[in-house]
DNA sequence: CTTGACCCTCCACCCGCTGGAGAGTCTATA
DNA sequence: TATAGACTCTCCAGCGGGTGGAGGGTCAAG
């Protein structure tokens, strides 16, 4: 199988397997006479779990750590758990972060007229210090 | 004011206010005669302002239209509104997305054993296609 | 007269790609 | 058989939003 096949059928774009393969995420495929990349079918699972993960939002970082761990007839349940709840924690960090983004905005927003004038309490806001 | 002070009065780091000027996002302050940049008064509430908008999650290029219009004694507040507005919106989808990340890595945990066992649901379905 | 805290410019690197240049290869059709 | 177009290859540049370091200059205190 040639790369835009294993794009189309992961799902994957093209540069990005290449870029994969350059970082040493996904394994050096072998090539053909021509220099083409070949393929197996075990290559589509293989990125398809890679996409599926980035996803997820893991760093490529992680997905090479879970890749590995996808890899490994010996691995321990617990160790992907663990990556999970991990990747789960920052996710609830950043919804707190936006959440109380969100509501800080809908401060700044009040206290707006949104008119013609240039009076603007939004712009007074963003020019204060924090702590004062 | 050179440099040093500014970054510590306004909160941003030396680094980023040099590469703000080179942006153009920042104004090039005039220099001493040695060379050293040297600020006036008012670039403390500048670089405050453009601090606080990047708190809020806007790019440089809507801080920079938020610099414009915090220059521009004619503004229109309604324009200001609407820039906070888009922003907010943004941000809505993001938790909206967040959210359902979150919910979708709870699912993965909820069938994973998390013992020494190979064994793990969290693998197998990041290996799924999703429309499978 | 030297030390240390600043300041300067310039270049490289981070992440996770994406786009393009310039070249080679393969297949279908005229 | 020539050629067009769809692939493929490698390499290099750029995005956003900075950060870090090298290799200098400048200034005040001890």
């Amino acid at each position: 199988m040639k790369i835009g096949e294993l794009a189309t059928r992961s799902g994957v774009p093209v540069k990005s397997i290449r870029f994969y393969e350059e970082e040493g995420i996904l394994p050096l495929p072998r090539r053909s006479e021509n220099g083409y990349r070949d393929y197996s079918k075990s290559a589509v699972a293989e990125l398809t779990f890679l996409r599926q993960s980035r996803q997820f939002g893991f760093t490529l970082n992680e997905c090479r750590q879970l890749l590995q761990l996808w890899h490994d007839p010996n691995r321990r349940s617990a160790e992907v758990h663990q990556l999970v709840i991990q990747r789960q924690k920052q996710v609830e960090q950043q919804i707190t972060d936006l959440t109380s983004m969100h509501e800080l905005l809908s401060d700044l927003l009040s206290h707006c007229a949104a008119d013609d004038s240039p009076e603007c309490a939004i712009i007074d806001s963003l020019s204060e210090k924090d702590h004062e």
